[in-house]
DNA sequence: TCACATAATCAACAGATTGTTGTTTATGTA
DNA sequence: TACATAAACAACAATCTGTTGATTATGTGA
């Protein structure tokens, strides 16, 4: 099971992966060919294809390793003690999270195009899901009598989450992931968590 | 300037937007060809040449169309008397809105995949941004000493409406228009606002 | 109703791009 | 250093794009 991947393999998909990339910068995903791959990352198009399936298979194992930095994150900490969401967790979280971001700002600029976010929030919600069901499944949220139901709220929380990185990475801004992890912290948990009926703990 | 158009123009138009909507339905964008497009229109592939550039002119059209519809809607009434924020007016919008939305689900629900979203909601942003600048441009925001820029509560209100859409015609629900403004209301509402120190009439 | 402007059809074109294959060369590993 | 295998290379059919010139069909306005 512990076969060592041959070093040529490791160096030729990092090489692919960063030449993308880095043409995703500069142009559309549709408009960037296997050929151009191929020649910023200074192999034969041959080879691409002993790698990647297609383009779209390469898109998807790039964003596949950068959702899966966040899962980890998210599975270090229980939010919810009792009823109560700790709100302080939360915001250690989220700093962790804005932290990854930040760092690799470059990156994730250049993956929250129009085709990432479709498949990038579909993603996130999978994996935000359960942490949102755990908060949310013995509430029962009415509006004249008709359910809100998890989905909502999810699809609602998940979308401020992209708008925050999307706004993060790509306007100028000083804020650091503290800030702003504080500041999402303060709108959420002062606003729609209380609005939602959630208690909550600020330690 | 009052020349009035072909019939035959205007037929070939709408055949081809109504197939390429229908198609988005069954397949992804970068997977629809102009062939089929012109297949399904019931043209021939010259046709299509005469009347859009390429396929991203198809759809960017389409978009315009679907934008222009909002547009009317955000137009008629001001939302800020003084400093205050009417609640009430607000609703009324965001109803027509999700009016407009539900009577177009199928069209709506085809048009924002990942292709649109990201171009759905530049426009979007683009047309909240004086509503929201009218609301906002006074209120000095900050955080830790930090000024929360206008850009970012533009990005953040705009991701909740899209998240909002989103979750309307993508999931099966029985929401009607109203009972969604009034959802939306009562999280941005009662929750943001207020965090952010908006004078709030709900009348 | 009819002439005509113009829209739509049709066939054919070069140029790009894709994905694959068989052969040869280069190189990491043990 | 020998060998397994990764990468390079060249050539391939197949598909799609965008354009053009000639022909046919059809709305429109007189």
């Amino acid at each position: 099971m512990k076969k060592k991947t041959d070093l040529r393999v490791i160096r030729t998909k990092k090489m692919i992966i960063e030449a993308f990339v880095a043409l995703s910068k500069t142009k559309e995903y549709e408009e960037i060919t296997i050929q151009e791959i191929a020649d910023a990352a200074m192999i034969n198009r041959a080879t691409f294809y002993a790698h990647f399936k297609d383009k779209q298979d390469l898109y998807d194992q790039i964003l596949e390793v950068s959702i899966k930095a966040f899962a980890e994150i998210l599975d270090t900490e229980k939010l919810l003690s009792g009823k109560t969401v700790k709100l302080k967790k939360m915001e250690r979280m989220l700093t962790k999270i804005f932290q990854v971001i930040q760092e690799n700002k470059p990156f994730f600029s250049s993956i929250s195009d129009g085709r990432a976010t479709i498949q990038f929030r579909q993603k996130l919600i999978e994996l935000l899901y359960d942490k949102y069901e755990e908060i949310f499944k013995n509430l029962k949220i009415t509006e004249n009598d008709i359910e809100v139901p998890i989905d909502f709220i999810v699809q609602y929380m998940t979308s401020i989450f992209l708008g925050t990185v999307h706004w993060l990475v790509n306007y100028e801004n000083n804020f650091n992931p503290d800030h702003m992890a504080r500041l999402v912290i303060k709108l959420v948990g002062n606003g729609h968590l209380t609005v939602l009926g959630i208690e909550i703990d600020r330690d």
